[in-house]
RNA sequence: GGCCCCAUCGUCUAGUGGCCCAGGACGCGGGAUUCUCAGUCCCGAAACCCGGGUUCAAAUCCCGGUGGGGCCA
């Protein structure tokens, strides 16, 4: 049975990074039949903070990644890891280290002065009972360190890389128990995972240097050993690691901001990892992307996190949205705009529903909505001065635009086809193009020179509203003829 | 600095020795449709980091270099 896991730290808010790492498991257990689940690594009191773990789950949720066991919180497991680790020291795979903060600062630098590269000179190691005893009983605080192999290497085989191979000797007596009694990173997610039976670490690129450590500790253990997969990082435009300096990083960001969960979904998928075949499709349903994952097919080398092309697959995902749901989907951006009420009644919210079927087209973002389709829902206060420029120059325009106001209002039926054949008709009669008059028309509706098809926005306006800003527009064009 | 990882259009990628003077997608430019914009459709510019090998044949395998990145501080 395929086990894997997301272990994010609640320090931050749920990275588009981390949500990728996660997705790549949950596609990897989906496919097999296996077992996806949560872990907290909350170790560090100082830096986590419980609104994150929060952050976390939402981001998932939102996301559809659902869990299938925890969340574990590695905070409330911390008796594990201390038996483990004197385990590890009864077994003497580990030691007591009595070197303070101060003493191995003093000897980092000097190291570093010599060229040196900086690491635990493994005193401690060789400390004979005695001395222990006599630094146990002067009350000096120590931690834990683990005993690495002198000689040898470790090899392991990465289903995304291959062979990675490190020299034991480059590997120092990393700490395994702070003197605190809480365990490092390295230690605490061996523990867990071979407690939590996963058979197969997918993570980030960044944990490659752990691993061999972390390969040392399970051997030491005498842990069975997962598979490894490392995942390229998400890189922003400088081809460093994504970070906020890159802009937006958070997941929660990019849902506030109006990207469908599955439009991120489906670009998330595509970093790093292709479905192969040249025929280029890149639009994938989840069920798709679970069928055709194959996680030894992921890049092992570092992708862009090109914002651009999210955009352009969130707005391919709003024109497939069911309208009802983009509508709901709308609607706390209307509402924050105060477009409409906080309580929209039916008549409002039909109007919305309208509106939005009209400009989804033009949509990258669900919060473009407001500035798309304002004026449905109130008379423009200003026109486009491009648009003024063009269309209001001709000097019987505020005269046509009177016409049409007249012969609207006489309409028994405000629909596209009534709509348009009028209009076309009185250009007709006039002589003028149909053009001559949609543009100055649509510039007097909506104070734009950019929309929806006139004669349709018309229809959802309604003929009032279209009646009186026709007449408001016919007589501010006077206004500003005259004052020319 | 030490160790590790990586290297195809600007970006995401296809490519696992001949099908590749390298295919698709985003973005960009042009055209068609149309009342504008968007959409849609069509067309175009755009890449195998460099140098050595191996081989009849290399984007693809090997070695070196260069460049980028990560981790440790």
């Amino acid at each position: 049975m395929v086990r894997v896991r997301i272990a994010p730290a609640p320090t931050g808010a749920l990275h588009v990074g981390t949500a990728r790492t996660a997705l790549f498991n949950w596609l990897f257990a989906r496919k097999h039949g296996g077992e996806f689940l949560l872990r907290i690594e909350d170790t560090d009191k100082e830096r986590s903070r419980y609104e994150f773990v929060e952050q976390i789950i939402e981001g998932l949720k939102w996301l559809g990644l659902e869990w299938d066991e925890g969340p574990f919180f590695q905070s409330e497991r911390l008796q594990l890891y201390r038996q483990e680790a004197y385990r590890l020291l009864e077994e003497g795979r580990a030691y007591l280290c009595f070197c303070t903060p101060e003493e191995l600062e003093e000897r980092r630098k000097q190291m570093l002065s010599q060229g040196l590269p900086p690491r635990y000179d493994r005193r401690c190691r060789c400390l004979d009972d005695a001395e222990r005893k006599k630094l146990l009983n002067e009350g000096r605080k120590y931690v834990l360190r683990f005993a690495m192999p002198i000689d040898g290497e470790t090899r392991f085989h990465d289903l995304v890389r291959g062979e990675i191979t490190v020299r034991n000797d480059e590997m120092d007596d990393f700490v395994i128990l702070k003197s605190d009694g809480t365990p490092t990173y390295n230690f605490a997610c061996v523990v867990d995972d071979r407690e939590m039976r996963i058979t197969h670490v997918i993570r980030g690129e960044d944990h490659i240097p752990n691993t061999p450590r972390q390969i040392q500790l399970y051997i030491a253990l005498g842990y069975e050993l997962p598979q490894f997969a490392h995942l390229p990082l998400l890189l922003g435009r400088d081809r460093s690691k994504l970070s906020k300096r890159h802009g937006a990083t958070s997941l929660l960001e990019y849902r506030n901001m109006g990207v469908l969960a599955e439009a991120m979904f489906n670009f998330l998928a595509l970093l790093g990892w292709s479905p192969g075949g040249s025929e280029g499709e890149e639009i994938f349903s989840r069920d798709e992307l679970i069928e055709r994952f194959d996680i030894t097919q992921v890049k092992p080398s570092g992708a862009i996190f090109n914002p651009e092309k999210l955009l352009w697959m969130n707005a391919h995902y709003i024109r497939q949205c069911d309208l009802d749901r983009l509508t709901k989907l709308c609607i706390p951006y209307l509402k924050g705009s105060n477009l409409i009420s906080e309580n929209p009644n039916e008549t409002e919210l039909k109007l919305a529903q309208r509106a939005i079927e009209l400009v989804r087209d033009r949509m990258k973002l669900l919060s473009d909505v407001p500035s798309l389709c304002d004026y449905f829902f109130k008379d423009p206060i200003e026109y486009d001065p491009d648009g003024v420029r063009k269309w209001f120059a001709q000097d019987n325009i505020a005269m046509l635009l009177d016409e049409l106001a007249q012969r609207l209002e006489r309409l028994l039926s405000f629909d596209v086809a009534t709509i348009e054949s009028t209009l076309r008709g009185l250009a007709q009669e006039h002589g003028i193009s149909a053009a001559r008059l949609i543009h100055p028309t649509r510039l007097a509706i909506t104070g734009r020179t950019i929309g929806p098809g006139l004669f349709e926005l018309m229809e959802v306006v309604g003929k009032d509203a279209c009646v009186r800003r026709l007449r408001r527009c016919a007589s501010w064009v006077r206004a500003s003829q005259k004052q020319a």
